[in-house]
DNA sequence: CCCTGAATAGTCAATTCTGACCAATAATTT
DNA sequence: AAATTATTGGTCAGAATTGACTATTCAGGG
């Protein structure tokens, strides 16, 4: 539900085509969510199966033609609608890279800290990533910085519990 | 991947059947995984298939006779590859709820604001729920501990984001 | 003892998602 | 200018996931 939300509020910017809205969420988004191109297109049909948006062929140059996706009416109440209850909801996040902590007493301590501080490193990398993508548009920055924020609690938790495991 | 793990480790302390396994996710795992419980037989089935896990039927009582699961030697070895393989490595958290935020300009901030705390009212349950989860076994417990902590956060960091969003 | 509702155990068709592939154009190298 | 590689734009078969349904057993009330 939160993708048609997403794609149904870029189009409302702006008309784009399948390839364009999967370019974007891929360079601004990627922190809250991950749509596969296939699964891009797969959606955008569904939406216009519904008639929240509608597509049109464009020619540019003589590439070969191209869908373009518009938001109608009918989208923009859906959009409208379903950002209310977005915002007035929450759907807790399934950490699903912690199942392995469930079974950290299953390795002996000395085994389990260097592969936790693994962890952390690659906790840092995302970080980097975080605070280096391209500069936003809007709010969308508050999303960047929701990620940095979670990052830095995971770090922080992981120090604890490596340090719990030390001698 | 990590739900495989998951599998594997349950199996590890003992043989169940599929009922039970799906039981003891949704009481002691929600907070991580969320597996229904057709997915959970499907997975069992191709962990089957591989030769990590072999079926036997058993019959309790005049019950209709079940399908219990042991792991192998081969699903132990997997389980030790996949375990330190989970340590050591992060996947990104994609926060999917959040896409919301990301056009909180696009409605007026008196309007934005009950919605936010809606959602607060939210996490606050989310919060409640995973305290009262029933005591566990081993470093389950840091699981729980993880969620209460992202939770807290969250809930501060929405703080923010509201009051930025006052007069 | 019969009936109702909950718990147990699982199947299956339909939906959703994705990796792998295709084909055209533009850019770069040789 | 031919060959090679990157970018653009998209399709599709197959994998993963789920909601809805079935069927049996058990517990408790009347």
């Amino acid at each position: 539900m939160e993708r048609e939300l997403l794609l149904l509020g870029l189009l409302r910017r702006q008309k784009m085509h399948g390839y364009e809205l999967h370019e974007f969420i891929e360079q601004y988004m990627q922190t809250c969510v991950d749509l596969k191109k296939s699964t891009a297109y797969y959606l955008l049909d569904k939406l216009a199966q519904k008639g929240y948006v509608s597509q049109s062929v464009e020619q540019s140059g003589n590439r070969p033609p191209r869908h373009v996706y518009h938001i109608t009416p009918a989208g923009e109440a859906r959009f409208q609608e379903l950002l209310r209850e977005n915002l007035a909801s929450h759907v807790p996040v399934k950490f699903g890279d912690l199942v392995g902590l469930a079974f950290l007493d299953d390795i002996p301590a000395e085994e389990a800290i260097p592969l936790l501080q693994k962890r952390q490193e690659a906790l840092a990398r995302s970080l980097e990533t975080a605070v280096t993508v391209p500069p936003h548009p809007g709010s969308l920055q508050l999303v960047i910085q929701h990620q940095t924020i979670h990052l830095k609690t995971e770090i922080a938790w992981l120090d604890s519990v490596i340090n719990s495991l030390k001698p």
